[in-house]
DNA sequence: CCTTAATCGAGACGGTACGTCTCGTCTTGTG
DNA sequence: CACAAGACGAGACGTACCGTCTCGATTAAGG
């Protein structure tokens, strides 16, 4: 095993938790990497350690929060208009943190990266997986719609709300 | 008249000459409001007179270079398909001032009002020039669509080239 | 007759009193050239084509101020107490003022120069004329010494107050 | 012990160098604190942290400057002139930099004191010291004309030289 | 036990951009 | 020409974060 001291694990977490915390209260660009260290009662260094900066440490943080949320589907396969509607649900939520990720992301090349595996491609498998009944080619026409069309109703700032939803459906089925 | 020395138009196109010319040489993020100045020959307090920051200073600059683009149409209404390869040539030229900037408008409310005034809503308006024969509400749906697909690739870095284009006329033809 | 528009007085006065409440109201320091052009509902250059900056125009503001003081003495030679208590009144009530202007001369050559020319040495000359009875040598000495107490107590922010004159011709007569 | 990273002192050291080279170069208002830190191969924060600005920074430098200076005398009480001697040569070797720091002392409470504790008050020490055969009145009363005398030829930029200290001393004698 | 090696909190450090401030000059139109 | 208004070049200011570093203290694993 390696030597020396191991990495504390609820160190780990109460970074995670500081820098959510700090997020919800003052938004992302509000707060920096000092102000989680202080929260969090950890060593700035600490923090640079484990993360590469404050975007991915926030990516996490929010990471986990997102797979927390209720992924209690039975075994059969989830419609597509309700995968949207919890999907929109949980980026309207966290809709200035994804912003200000996606925002981040298009200065920092890893975060940028980062940003692609653990939140943009996921969520477009969910929707692929709601397609299986649809001829490939047209499976991804209709999920880089839907993707765009929420990527950028986030970016310009409006609501996906359940208007939002029927509008998307609405394109979808017209495809 | 109003009193006082008038604003010298000579250092306003100094300026925004200068931003251009840095946002191409070194990339928006390395670019300092005092770079600008220094380029322009002209006090930091000048830029700070006339923008409020980098952001609104980049976006004047870039849209006073797009808007010297050819829009050389004849007195027909232009195809939709003519339209969008302009717009994406267009969009993949500057595609890195255009990240830039939608990202930090992420952080700045004011920016992001003159964004969606100066570049999200003319092209969003020449777009929905081309369908006019369309129903009213097939046109926003069509636009909506476009237009983030367009955003989202940019956002995702991938390319905006001919492939796309086809990509995303194959889409409106089925709407 | 020299040709233009002649020197406005009125400008000159308003400038000087604006300049004289100003410094009165927050302070040499925090007082700037535009505030008092502003004040004084003049334009900045017309104070840069008076006056060479803030020290110059100060001391001259405050000059006015000092020779309107009651110089009401009578025909016959003053006391040098009765000087020195004088002169002590104005000093202390100016004292910031002095204190300021003696500072920043010692930034500003010229400024140095009218500061002696207008306001150390006529104060020396007028305690020189109390002591006509007194031996050459003897006079500038204790014109000094004098000069040099005062001038110490407004430096160093003491009080120039009635104890103070009594230390000071307690000094005087023991030379 | 104290956390953190101790303060380092090689940093201090360099810092104090730097400041004294460049006043001694440039003179004291030629010479900002961005200058320093360059100089001294330091960040800006780093002089803040320590000092309050450029005022305090440079008395400390002088302050080492000057406690560098030979205080060999014997175990024999030092005779008033040898030191009034030594202090105007001191006095009149740093005169540019004791006139700047009177002066900015004006502007600025806290230098003020500073300034007092650290340079004003242990150079009138030293001359009570020489006087302690006089009766404890007469002392202070030496003390403040002959440091009264010293910093008004500073202040009016006259030379501190022999012939001032022969001066100086003819007056004491008299008191 | 005792060394070794990595972690931890704390905070100093070099670096750099920020946006503001003041200076003294200039460029208008008006009297 | 003087004058009010105010734009302009210049550059210092003090602050804010960044990401790195240097401490002493802590915590296992391996000798």
């Amino acid at each position: 095993m390696r030597a020396g001291r191991p990495r504390d694990e609820g160190v780990r977490r109460a970074i995670l938790v500081a820098a959510q915390e700090l997020v919800l209260e003052r938004g992302y660009a509000a707060v920096t990497m000092g102000d989680v260290a202080k929260r969090a009662g950890a060593g700035k260094q600490t923090l640079y350690r484990w993360w590469p900066g404050k975007g991915a440490l926030v990516l996490d943080a929010f990471s986990e929060w997102v797979s927390q949320a209720p992924r209690l589907r039975g075994p059969r396969r989830p419609s597509l208009s309700s995968t949207l509607v919890e999907l929109c649900r949980g980026a309207s939520e966290a809709a200035p943190v994804l912003r200000a990720l996606m925002a981040e992301a298009q200065f920092d090349e890893d975060l940028h990266r980062r940003l692609l595996a653990q939140l943009v491609r996921p969520r477009g498998d969910e929707l692929r997986a709601c397609l299986v009944d649809r001829r490939p080619a047209d499976r991804e026409l209709v999920v880089n719609v839907l993707s765009g069309l929420v990527w950028q109703r986030l970016m310009l700032n409006e609501p996906l709300d359940a208007r939002f939803v029927r509008f998307a459906l609405r394109v979808v089925e017209r495809i």
